[in-house]
DNA sequence: TTGAAAGCGCTAACAA
DNA sequence: TTGTTAGCGCTTTCAA
């Protein structure tokens, strides 16, 4: 707009000193007489000028900046989870760039490259298409959370598949003798799966999984969630359904209110996640609460010690190997009306 | 991690030809003969190059860069608010850097700060603590959505005073007489208010407005809600609440269910917003929804015509005067069950 | 068709 | 206590 901005020699010719001065003053190095500190503060204040942050970080100098990459925002765990992430970075001066894959590889690939190009200090990645070829050419440090990448960089998540245990439990306490499991993804890397499965059968019980990927549209999606129930139900009725997030939850809930099936009556349900905004939505949904705060600064404090070269000796796991260290912090069990009255 | 990035000299080198001529096939400019180009190509290939585009951005040229402020991403508007800026940005070569200032105006001003210091092409902002002075400083194109700034700042919103009347419009045709404005603020800004008050007024009514400030952290929330809905509620039987967002409406449903009240037997309730989020896990609640991705795209659509100097002759909003454009995009009732069965 | 050299805004030796 | 100077990685005249 009005010009350009000012820059260190616009402010250095105002105050009538070198520029080296003005770097000091502003960066605090060096000696200085008070006068000249003055006079430089105030030519700063007349200029209302702001260091360039990009010539600083050319300078080989860290640019105080970390990527963020998660599949979208728009969902309530993302955001929560980059809004902690962002936090936990502001307390140790660090910045964040978030990045919305949309679940699309082509622009994870982007952004990826992107971030280096950025030369941001590292990145922390929520989202990884499996398969993604780009991340071994990454050249800085990297952490993962909820999903593994590869076992030689470090992870941080919840304990999926306990978490996955325990929801299968409450369904089987709460008297369910059908379970179902409704989740975005089967398979053997769905680890809240694993631990329905291994509890489903460890009651004797058959395992049920209904599969609606993540990135369905929205009008098809309930659409989905209503036929693939239908089918199942008038296969072997329904009495517990486990959905692996708790918009799919919600969506249950829904279905049953369609179907006339009371909750919990003849149906208890149980989600996951645990976002404060779905809680504030649907806090009679019981739900596993994913302890979004703890897996963001366990992340932070991994990538900041890679960061600044100096691992910090965190009470958190560590592996004695050459693979990187896996970081899991346990779910918690939030009863509500959906389970049990 | 492994040594460093490579930078335009290492691939120069091992291609065998100058710097200048990297940088040319890198930006597609001038002659060059399709070996020399091949070469560099596989150089780059070779070395993982990817340009460092803070040295580039240095030069005077754009950044591409947009600045996104609001208040958290967590929070469903928000979140969906920033996917469609980064999606219309992302159209137009243009990416995003999200800041959440959660509604802290010490953080909203250090964002302004990084901002202006890296070098953003421009801003938008979704959240401004009012009163902050710092935006007159900015000397770059800035846009603002939803509440307006000042007169000289382009603004783009949902037309909140008419959305806000279609709210309590759809209320009072829904019997209520007794309709209750539930929102985070009171007062002239307030232009969902206005909406509200216009047409209580109109209908003969009088105006009841309860009000429980945005950034209240969630275990008290829900307490202030209910404590206010109470005292309302004993004060003058309440028959209808327009919520001002729809995670206040879903708390006004779950303080009828504790009252024993049936919706919308006994109260009709409207929330605000209509985000896919909301929409999935209370498809009940009616709501007015708010047009994000026009809103978005407007917004981006004005800030790239500050940036590059063309004014787009878009077809919304021409103001003659020296004085910004708003631009205005009607909401949309959605009805539903919590209104009307 | 290619290269040499200056400079973007800043930091950091090295001098004074 | 302050200034001079040489880059950081890249783009861009101006020459060759």
């Amino acid at each position: 707009m009005s010009s350009r901005e000012p820059t260190l020699a616009d402010v250095a010719e105002l105050a009538g000193v070198s520029l080296t001065t003005v770097s000091r003053v502003l960066n605090n190095r060096g000696y200085l007489s008070e006068k000249t500190k003055k006079r430089v503060k105030d030519a700063i204040e007349a200029l209302g000028y702001r260091p360039n942050s990009l010539a600083r970080a050319l300078h080989g100098m860290r640019t105080q900046t970390v990527g963020l990459i998660v599949p979208t925002v728009s969902l309530p765990f993302f955001g929560e989870l980059a809004v902690e992430v962002e936090n936990a970075l502001a307390e140790a001066g660090y910045r964040i760039l978030i990045c919305n894959s949309l679940g699309r590889a082509d622009r994870e690939r982007e952004y990826l490259s992107l971030l280096v190009g950025n030369r941001v200090d590292g990145i922390i990645s929520g989202a990884h298409n499996e398969g993604l070829g780009e991340y071994d050419t990454i050249r800085m440090p990297l952490v993962t959370i909820d999903r593994e990448l590869s076992p030689s960089i470090p992870n941080v998540r919840c304990a999926n598949e306990n978490a996955g245990a325990m929801a299968t439990r409450a369904l089987l306490e709460a008297g369910s003798r059908h379970p179902l499991l409704l989740t975005s993804r089967s398979g053997p890397r769905n680890l809240r799966e694993a631990g329905y499965r291994a509890e489903v059968e460890r009651a004797g019980l058959h395992a049920r999984v209904v599969t609606v990927p993540f990135d369905t549209p929205a009008p098809q999606r309930f659409a989905m969630v209503r036929d693939a129930l239908d089918a199942a139900h008038g296969d072997e009725a329904i009495d517990g359904v486990f959905a692996t997030d708790d918009l799919a939850g919600a969506e249950v809930l829904e279905w049953a209110r369609m179907r006339d099936l009371s909750v919990p009556g003849d149906l208890s349900v149980i989600g996951f996640d645990g976002t404060e905004t779905m809680r504030r939505a649907l806090p009679h949904l019981a739900t596993i609460r994913q302890p979004i705060e703890q897996i963001a600064r366990a992340a932070v404090a991994i990538l900041l010690g890679q960061i600044e070269g100096t691992e910090p000796r965190s009470p958190i796991d560590q592996d004695g190997a050459g693979r990187a260290r896996t970081v899991e912090f346990p779910g918690t069990l939030l009863r509500g009306r959906s389970l049990t009255l």
